[in-house]
RNA sequence: GCCGAAGUGGUGGAAUGGCAUACACGACAGACUUAAAAUCUGUUGCCCGUAAGGGCUUGCGGGUUCGAGUCCCGCCUUCGGCACCA
């Protein structure tokens, strides 16, 4: 069935670990058999095993990209074992700067690049011998997938989530070309190093602000790892607090301020404005508007790495105007500065350099009043309260109010909700949210992305491509550099702009901006279950089956952008109805990175090593093995060349035990090799479940070596139950053994073994004998023995005797097979 | 600055509060070999001692406990994330 024949001869020629042979007849195997296609319809209970799709980069795999793909594919086989129905599937997210960078510097069209680059990234995995299901492969760069991902634009745009703004993007005078924020590095263009500046352009945004306590509460129901769940929780940044309104009585006006500290308000002496504050310009008194002018046409001009990262020095410039503070009444003057930013909160803050330390460093630079207005609890009672003069730093800690009229004695809490509730009663105030979550901008000047789906008519304004008349194709063409006026390429080609409007059927334009190389990632998952649908982008009953995904694996760099946006895609197709679900990764592990000389692997530091060399050399089986045994699979490891000889002298022992022994391997199992296999199966499970990979290869390590080291020749049940349980990491190997050992179905149709518990438990066991918790003996006694046996075994052993000779014994603690201890004085 | 993770032999690492250093790499010694490679066997935390044996040891300092790598408190170092978010 499985090519029997060309097995059987193999066995009968060689012990001999010949890797690479039985590797690649594997391999035709399986793909002949289709063995990996994932069923729609079967009674198994499904699983979902998905990887984080790769870019196809020119570069290629290297091991470290190997090292998350061999964990999916272990536990996607282990979990085959056990009766499931496993989707594990593969794909590319083959729209993105890089191509389009390299197709510029080379002249070779993106979409001809990435091609050969999806070539050989699947010729690498394949050899990897992972069991992806090849035939749901998907690319997010052909028009049968990105018809889908402007569908769901056009379902955003529909339901309001997709709006259109004026945004300063990152420019790069340079290249004449807008950059996404991850082609700003350290401040400058990624690609030529030139300082990045401000461009002001209409954009398309996406509203991710109103799903932003959806994203936040939702996290609970994740199995995550802590780290990501709290990076995305501090992306969000939730914040609870007020806002204030400020009377500027002098010209009629109202500053508004959001403030986490409403307490402090009688703290409040002077107002800060963002120097993009609307209002700054009408504040601004006739004898400080050229200081002010000169302050803000400067604070303009700085990147916002200088203004916000490497410069906090404070700097600022008094307006000229002053408000009033609505709980004291009193006028405090305004001023403009950089530190307080237009896009969080109002674009405005009150002030209260004694409780903030932002405020603080301000107010001792332009020498501003601090009045402090919290004392910590230990001073609140008698004369110990803090005076102005005193204060060497800003005061942020709990406490209770001072100097704050009515409201001193109140504490800090308290204060808070008191304050508010009495502004709200003049609608001088009210409770608020605010989050540092901003809508996403979801536009690039970029030829290579998926176009945006809208048409521009003079007469009826946006109109969204009619679905019949998806997919707005990419059109292909000779030059897609930037055009340097800020545009997208695509606007140089009448062609592609000149349209009829769909709603009046004048002349109308197409939107000629692409979107983000993280569109077609928000969505994979879900084409996945039904990737070859060409009338709608998934079948209802399919993804509701397939989906949530539930074992997501990837690094740990996409914590927050990719999975924050696929999780929003998730939602809001869930409110559009068309799935049942509304989180997509149920459980995510992210896989430690593999270093070299203590760095990343990159090409352009030169340090990569490739699995190539290393397959040919040991074969995949020897390098998946290793991948695992290099760590733990979260931590990250540097990968030592030489230790991969250790893991490929242990397959070859595995394989020729395996091999030597099949023929005649005796069929009763003896107690000791009963005892033996079933402990080595418990703990495989075990660490398996637990994702220790590293300690599943020592489990294996140990076995064989016990196996060898045993006084009887292994049986049957020995042998199978190490071919079975070493399939998911070494699966070649394991399919080989397995048919040797005379099985005519495939290793990977046989169910994981069960564990008899009888067989875990010894009937002598070695104890302990402790004196004050220092080991003195180690004795074997019946499993179970009472307190008052051992204490006889003990006092049977001189050495433990003497060492108690002449001391009071104070108290003896024994656990039950385990140890026996005597507490002396 | 804030948040988080991690510090165990020469190296990667193992250890539900109960025998610290499993498993592997490397090193050393031996077997096989004309020799080498491969393979196999043995030794290998540190200190004192010829030995028997003894002492010490999980970044540092305290604490809880009969017992701490593990739990608690305070530090140090390294790495990662966020960073003027009011």
């Amino acid at each position: 069935m499985f090519g029997q024949k060309g097995v059987a001869a193999v066995a009968a020629d060689s012990t001999v670990y010949e890797a690479r042979e039985i590797e690649e007849r594997w391999r035709r195997a399986w793909e002949k058999q289709e063995k990996h296609r994932a069923a729609d319809k079967t009674a198994r209970p499904k699983y979902y095993c998905l990887d984080m799709f790769p870019y196809p980069s020119g570069a290629g795999l290297h091991v470290g990209h190997w090292r998350g793909y061999v964990l999916s594919d272990v536990w996607s086989r282990y979990k085959r074992m056990n009766g499931y129905e496993v989707l594990h599937p593969m794909g590319w997210d083959a729209f993105g700067l890089p191509a389009e960078n390299d197709a510029i510097k080379k002249g070779i069209h993106p979409a001809v690049g990435t091609a050969r680059n999806i070539a050989n990234f699947k010729t690498q995995l394949q050899n990897m011998g992972a069991m992806f299901d090849w035939s749901r492969e998907l690319n997010t760069s052909t028009p049968e997938y990105y018809k889908w991902t402007q569908w769901i634009f056009l379902q955003l745009f529909d339901m309001g989530l997709a709006y259109r703004k004026e945004m300063p993007i990152n420019w790069c005078p340079s290249c004449k070309t807008g950059l996404a924020n991850e082609e700003v590095v350290d401040g400058g263009c990624e690609r030529c190093g030139t300082p990045v500046t401000k461009k002001n352009m209409n954009q398309w945004m996406l509203k991710i602000t109103a799903y932003a306590d959806r994203l936040l509460e939702d996290l609970d129901k994740l199995e995550w790892p802590e780290k990501v769940r709290k990076m995305q929780a501090n992306w969000i940044g939730r914040s609870v607090g007020a806002r204030v309104r400020f009377a500027v009585p002098a010209l009629g006006e109202q500053i508004e301020v959001f403030t986490t500290r409403p307490d402090t308000l009688y703290g409040a002496t002077y107002m800060v404005l963002a120097p993009e504050h609307p209002l700054v310009s009408a504040l601004t008194a006739a004898g400080q508007r050229s200081a002010v002018e000169q302050y803000t046409a400067q604070a303009l001009g700085k990147s916002a790495l200088t203004r916000q990262i490497q410069d906090k020095t404070k700097t600022g410039v008094f307006t000229g105007a002053y408000a009033r503070n609505p709980l004291t009444g009193l006028d405090i003057p305004i001023w403009v500065a950089d530190y307080v930013l237009m896009d969080y909160g109002t674009g405005a803050i009150m002030a209260v350099p004694a409780h903030d330390e932002r405020d603080f460093e301000f107010a001792a630079a332009f020498s501003l009043p601090i009045v402090p207005v919290i004392a910590p609890i230990e001073h609140s009672s008698g004369s110990g309260a803090p005076v102005a003069g005193e204060l060497a730093q800003a005061y942020t800690g709990p406490g209770v109010l001072i100097n704050s009229g009515v409201y001193s004695g109140l504490s800090v809490d308290a204060a808070k909700r008191q304050i508010v509730a009495d502004l709200a009663q003049s609608g001088m105030a009210e409770e608020t949210v605010t989050y540092k979550l901003r809508d996403w901008v979801f536009a690039r000047q970029r030829y290579w992305g998926e176009p945006i789906p809208v048409i521009h008519c003079d007469a009826c304004g946006i109109v969204p491509v009619p679905e019949r008349d998806l997919p707005v194709l990419l059109p292909d063409v000779e030059r897609y550099e930037p055009t340097g006026t800020g545009e997208s390429p695509l606007a140089a080609i009448a062609s592609f702009v000149n349209t009829a409007c769909p709603a009046c059927g004048g002349p109308a334009r197409r939107e000629t901006d692409t979107m983000p190389q993280w569109a077609g990632s928000c969505w994979y998952f879900l084409r996945f279950a039904d990737p070859h649908n060409d009338r709608e982008p998934f079948a209802r009953d399919k993804v509701d089956h397939w989906l949530p995904v539930d074992m997501y694996i990837g690094g740990v760099e996409h914590a927050v952008l990719h999975l924050l946006y696929a999780r929003f895609f998730t939602k809001v197709l869930a409110d559009r109805g068309v799935i049942g679900f509304d989180e997509p990764f149920i459980r995510l592990f992210n896989q430690g990175m593999l270093t070299l000389n203590g760095a990343k692997m990159s090409k352009s530091k030169g340090n990569v090593v490739s699995p190539e060399d290393l397959v040919v050399k040991y074969g995949t089986d020897t390098l998946r093995l290793y991948e695992l045994f290099v760590g733990p699979p979260e931590v990250d490891a540097e990968w030592n060349p030489r230790a991969i000889d250790g893991v490929h002298r242990f397959l070859s022992r595995t394989y020729r035990l395996l091999m030597e022994a099949a023929p005649s391997a005796p069929r009763a199992e003896s107690q000791e090799l009963a005892k033996l296999r079933h402990r080595f199966v418990s703990q495989v499970t075990e660490r398996l479940e637990s994702f220790r990979f590293n300690t599943v290869v020592s489990a294996f390590m140990e076995y064989v070596g016990a196996l060898q080291s045993a006084s009887e020749k292994p049986d049957r049940a020995a042998l199978e139950t190490l071919a079975v349980c070493i399939a998911p990491l070494a699966p070649h190997l394991a399919e080989e053994c397995w048919q040797a050992l005379g099985h005519r179905e495939s290793v990977f149709d046989t169910s994981w073994p069960a564990v008899d518990e009888r067989f875990l438990v010894d009937d002598t066991v070695e104890i302990v004998l402790q004196i004050n918790g220092k080991v003195k003996e180690r004795v074997a006694i019946p499993q179970g023995a009472s307190e008052a046996d051992v204490a006889g075994v003990a006092s049977e052993h001189a050495r433990f005797q003497n060492a108690l000779a002449g001391r009071a014994v104070v108290k003896q603690i024994y656990v039950p097979d385990r140890l026996f201890n005597v507490v002396v004085r």
